[in-house]
DNA sequence: AGCACGCCGACT
DNA sequence: GTCGGCGTGCTC
């Protein structure tokens, strides 16, 4: 006899489950997984079903009803319902939330679905002869991930490939088609498909929310068998999914940025738990965190030799002292040589606009953001003023707010004023800049100005020198991923040049210089675990932060300093609580930030404490309280 | 998150 | 006397 009552959860702040009654016409169709339509409070909303009961604890007047079930399939599967779970408890998320980040976002509304009914998974599934394994590689060899991928392929099992941006998508598709034999041409190897025109899906949430749920949809009913998509593909269903393939595992793109704050990395590792995948990581310099993490599972770690490298120029600013430029003499005849040979270049600076702040020689009044409070950059392109922190544009101002003089002074430099000094200094060279606005890549151009927004279109060899101009830029951020972030800079940038990287520094003998210079990466991971431990950073402890935001200054500070308390109280001194102490951007869009930071041995025992502190914790009007477990 | 219930100030 | 402020508490 079908069950009487749904446990579900939704995808709200609230813990659950909730129990619903089934009417018997619904009692056919429904299952754990459904996605159902219900009321909850007092508004309708979809809601996902985690158990099925004979009975319900709860007086039968409190008991509400299913309203509809919205699929004629089961919309989750069982894995996924696991998954998701673990991920909820630990971003401190409900679990309704953590289904919902995970699914197409059009899944949340009541759409109905004609599912085709999923092949029998169990089907033509020929086991494959190893264990589930963990790897990371480290210079993509394109030979051995190939390889990975038939022999995975030809076990009947699927493919997931999990790229950092959108821009990656082509190149991993030409990949598969090309070297692995996978793609429009080669539809033999999976079921063609009258929704998607080749066996590999693209999953990403930015192309739609129609074909975001049609790829997802043919992944799901095993129809293709090969997906390469951003972060959220991470979660795609995919029967039989026997390997996922995680490119530039560094890429900050990975962490999700509005909570719950999950890492790709993070639930790839999930995955391979609960479903018994390969986990491949490909990057010529992953972070920290991940080398720990394969070290510490005794996983292969295969550093494939580079055939032809290119050479690393490290040049001392120190030597250059009175010359106060962005480009040094030596870079100039560099950049020359190149010019006169044909060669191509890349100049990175990582600073967008024209100029980098607007000042009043009279009363020396800096022009700011009204809602950061941070200081605008000029933006040519537009004849805009920008916020760096919070993108807004406004106009710039004819005369000085403060005291009404005309002597606004702009300085600093971005790359728009870059380029346009350099096409003075090269008036016969072709010059293009690019950044997260540009709309195209100038293939055309003989030297390009641009910021880590090109790095999609870094292909080996197409820039044949490229320079970094202000690398003490890169490593003088309050972060203590810096030193690693330089490294994988550096890394990807030599790699990408043709004949030479050239590096601008105050600081030539830093860890991430020397180790570009050698190549030698198990070193420099060697030198960065070492120095994370003696300090105590991750990955040998667990953060989480406590991030609390609102428009007045007064009540979020005096919020978070009461949240403070009622830590300590709980927690003793089982971790770490820092005070609490204003944001990276203490203000930003016209909130005023604060974050406690909490240090402990694993983010579950910190989390077992500050949980019922949290669901006590009654903030006040207007003040906002987010959970980033290790950001 | 949202939304209702509930208890204190300036208005027809 | 009432309309409405937003503090508090709950959602099957």
């Amino acid at each position: 006899m079908p069950h009487s009552i749904a446990q579900v959860v939704v995808g709200l702040p609230v813990p659950g489950p909730f129990d619903y009654f089934i009417p018997e016409n619904l009692r056919q169709n429904i299952r754990v997984g459904s996605r159902v339509y219900v009321q909850f409070r007092a508004k309708l909303c979809v809601a996902y079903v985690v158990e099925l009961l004979a009975a319900s604890d709860l007086p039968k007047a409190r008991i509400k009803t299913v309203i509809s079930v919205l699929d004629n399939v089961p919309t989750l599967d069982a894995n996924f319902l696991k998954l998701t779970k673990e991920l909820s408890e630990h971003y401190a998320c409900s679990w309704g939330e953590a289904i919902e980040v995970a699914l197409p976002a059009i899944l949340r509304t009541k759409k109905g679905i004609e599912w085709v009914a999923p092949p029998d998974a169990e089907k033509e599934v020929n086991k494959k002869p190893e264990l589930s394994f963990i790897q990371g590689t480290i210079h993509s060899s394109v030979g051995s991930i190939a390889k990975k991928v038939k022999a995975v392929f030809g076990c009947g099992q699927g493919v997931l490939f999990l790229v950092p941006e959108v821009g990656h998508v082509t190149v991993v598709r030409e990949f598969l088609e090309k070297v692995c034999g996978v793609g429009p041409r080669h539809g033999g190897l999976g079921t063609p498909s009258d929704i998607s025109s080749s066996v590999v899906a693209d999953l990403d949430r930015g192309f739609g929310v129609k074909r975001e749920l049609s790829e997802w949809l043919s992944v799901k009913e095993g129809r293709i068998r090969v997906a390469v998509g951003t972060r959220s593909a991470v979660f795609a269903m995919m029967p039989n999914l026997g390997l996922i393939v995680m490119l530039d595992e560094e890429n900050p793109a990975f962490k999700q940025e509005p909570s719950p704050f999950y890492h790709a990395r993070h639930v790839a590792l999930l995955r391979q738990k609960y479903e018994h995948c390969d986990v491949l990581f490909v990057s010529p310099a992953p972070t920290a965190e991940l080398w720990k993490i394969l070290k510490d599972k005794k996983a292969n770690i295969e550093v494939s030799e580079e055939k032809k490298l290119s050479t690393l120029q490290v040049i001392d600013l120190a030597n250059y002292k009175y010359q106060n430029m962005l480009v040094s003499f030596p870079l100039q005849n560099d950049v020359q040589s190149t010019l006169t040979k044909g060669g191509k270049i890349l100049m990175f600076l990582n600073r967008r606009g024209f100029s980098t702040l607007t000042k009043c020689n009279q009363c020396g009044f800096v022009v700011k953001c009204g809602r950061c409070n941070s200081i605008l950059s000029y933006l040519y392109s537009k004849k805009k003023m920008f916020c760096p922190r919070c993108d807004a544009l406004s106009e710039l101002p004819k005369i000085c707010p403060q005291c009404q003089s005309a002597y606004l002074r702009s300085m600093g430099t971005g790359i728009e004023k870059l380029e346009s000094e350099l096409a003075k200094v090269y008036p016969g060279a072709r010059i293009a800049v690019y950044d997260s606005e540009t709309k195209t890549f100038d293939r055309e151009a003989q030297l390009m100005v641009a910021t880590q927004a090109v790095m999609p279109f870094l292909h080996r060899g197409y820039f044949s020198l490229i320079a970094v101009l202000d690398f003490d830029g890169e490593i003088n951020r309050v972060d203590f991923r810096a030193g690693a972030r330089a490294f994988s800079l550096l890394t990807r940038l030599k790699q990408a040049a043709g004949e030479k990287l050239i590096v601008q520094t105050r600081h030539p003998q830093h860890e991430a210089i020397k180790a570009a210079v050698t190549m030698d990466a198990e070193h420099f991971y060697r030198q960065e675990l070492k120095t994370r431990r003696e300090l105590g950073l991750p990955p040998f402890i667990e953060v989480i932060s406590l991030a609390l935001r609102g428009v007045s200054e007064d009540s979020v500070l005096k919020q978070a300093q009461e949240l403070y308390e009622q830590l300590v109280k709980a927690v003793g001194d089982s971790f770490e609580i820092a005070v609490p102490q204003p944001d990276l951007r203490p203000k930003l869009r016209d909130k005023y930030r604060f974050t406690i930071m909490l240090k402990g041995k694993t983010v579950k025992s910190m989390l077992k404490v500050v949980d019922p502190v949290l669901a006590e914790f009654s903030k006040s009007k207007g003040v906002i309280l987010t959970v980033d477990v290790n950001p």
